[in-house]
DNA sequence: AAAGCGGGGGA
DNA sequence: TCCCCAGCTTT
């Protein structure tokens, strides 16, 4: 989709106009735009406040220079970088993109919209970003920003995951972007959906689209977008074994899709027989119950109980299999990372592992415990 | 406690 | 083509 709209339009104009005196310009990946940096920022940017996003930005870029040194780099080492940004198949669609690159574009980052679009983890409005941030390329956003503006002002309604609507909305976005100074119009939109537009209490005194906005003429704003329907989180509850040696502790690392996919986590257990099971399979008889709590994703409630245990080798000869199995892969573990299932991790001296936000609290509560 | 936020992948 | 999935911050 490319942008419709002729220069003169007067909502470009006006979005042109506020973006001069009040945009944002000094954003880190505004600085000396690449490619690069603006793609990296993008897809932190997805799901991701601004606030946020910076500081990570800062270490990847200060960690990865350019897009080859992502893609040299371990996954262990990029989700490493990831932990607590949340949606870590993110991370691993960027390094996958970045080998992509390095492979079939000889390094150089893309230029064509239906190239970008082929990277994982790059949608359309990501691929639209990119290109119109850097090369001023007059393609239509439309990211949770500018869907609030465009669902205000021409008030849409139907919820924007479904289809029929999100397809208005491109349709909007498409009709409105101009085709020159796109790099400023589409940072505009972001910044007044972000500044102005905001989902609560939006400040419509100070819009530049107030005199035509449709949801500001009804005064019904906060009507826009239309919510999600919304159901009932359904509960799960998870037992996570921490096992404890001379200060370190056990730790696995999960399967490469899925919740936390090639993140390090404790052995989990859904029942609590299970876990206790498997302590006494360690020769452990001994154990304290660490308060519980609760992890909220997308689709249900987790709720988590810490299973504190010590291990200590002298005092028992219990015969555990899976302890030299373990044994066996901390020594390959000293080769690679990657190829460890488990191993030993050492709060004090932490390796670069992607690590889950309840894991990492929990390593810091372990610490604090010592 | 609830809402919000882009894209991937499988049905 | 549609529907389900994902993790944290802000309100």
């Amino acid at each position: 989709m490319q942008a419709q709209s002729n220069p003169q339009a007067p909502f470009a104009q006006a979005v042109l106009a506020w973006y001069a005196k009040y945009g944002r310009k000094t954003l880190p990946w505004q600085q000396n735009k690449t490619l690069y940096g603006v793609w990296l920022s993008e897809v932190m940017l997805q799901q991701t406040q601004v606030a946020t996003v910076i500081p990570y930005f800062e270490r990847f870029i200060k960690t990865f220079p350019n897009i080859t040194a992502l893609a040299d780099a371990p996954l262990d080492e990029v989700l490493h970088l990831w932990t607590g940004l949340g949606y870590y198949a993110r991370a691993r669609n960027l390094h996958k993109a970045a080998q992509n690159v390095r492979d079939l574009h000889d390094g150089e980052f893309p230029t064509g919209f239906q190239q970008v679009l082929a990277l994982p983890g790059v949608g359309q409005s990501t691929a639209g970003a990119i290109l119109s941030s850097c090369l001023n390329a007059p393609y239509p956003i439309l990211d949770g920003n500018v869907k609030r503006v465009l669902s205000r002002y021409f008030a849409v309604s139907g919820w924007a995951g479904e289809m029929s609507t999100e397809r208005k909305l491109w349709a909007f976005s498409a009709q409105v972007t101009p085709q020159d100074q796109v790099a400023d119009f589409n940072q505009a939109m972001m910044d007044m959906g972000s500044m102005v537009c905001t989902r609560t209490k939006p400040k419509c005194d100070l819009c530049p689209l107030n005199a035509d906005c449709q949801a500001n003429l009804q005064q019904n704003q906060t009507a826009y977008p239309n919510k999600k329907p919304k159901k009932t989180l359904p509960q799960r509850e998870s037992f996570f074994v921490i096992l404890a040696e001379q200060g370190k502790v056990l730790l696995e690392q999960r399967e490469p899709s899925g919740i936390w996919g090639g993140l390090y986590c404790f052995p989990q257990f859904e029942r609590k027989a299970d876990a206790l099971a498997y302590l006494r399979a360690q020769g452990v008889s001994v154990y304290q119950e660490w308060v519980s709590f609760r992890h909220t994703f997308s689709h249900f409630h987790l709720d988590i109980y810490p299973i504190y245990a010590e291990l200590n080798r002298e005092q028992d000869d219990v015969d555990r299999t899976d302890w030299k199995k373990v044994q066996e892969n901390h020594a390959e573990y000293q080769s690679s990372v990657s190829s460890a299932v488990k191993y030993w991790y050492d709060p004090e001296n932490p390796d670069s592992i992607g690590l889950a936000t309840p894991v990492k609290n929990l390593l810091i509560e372990f610490q604090k415990r010592k």
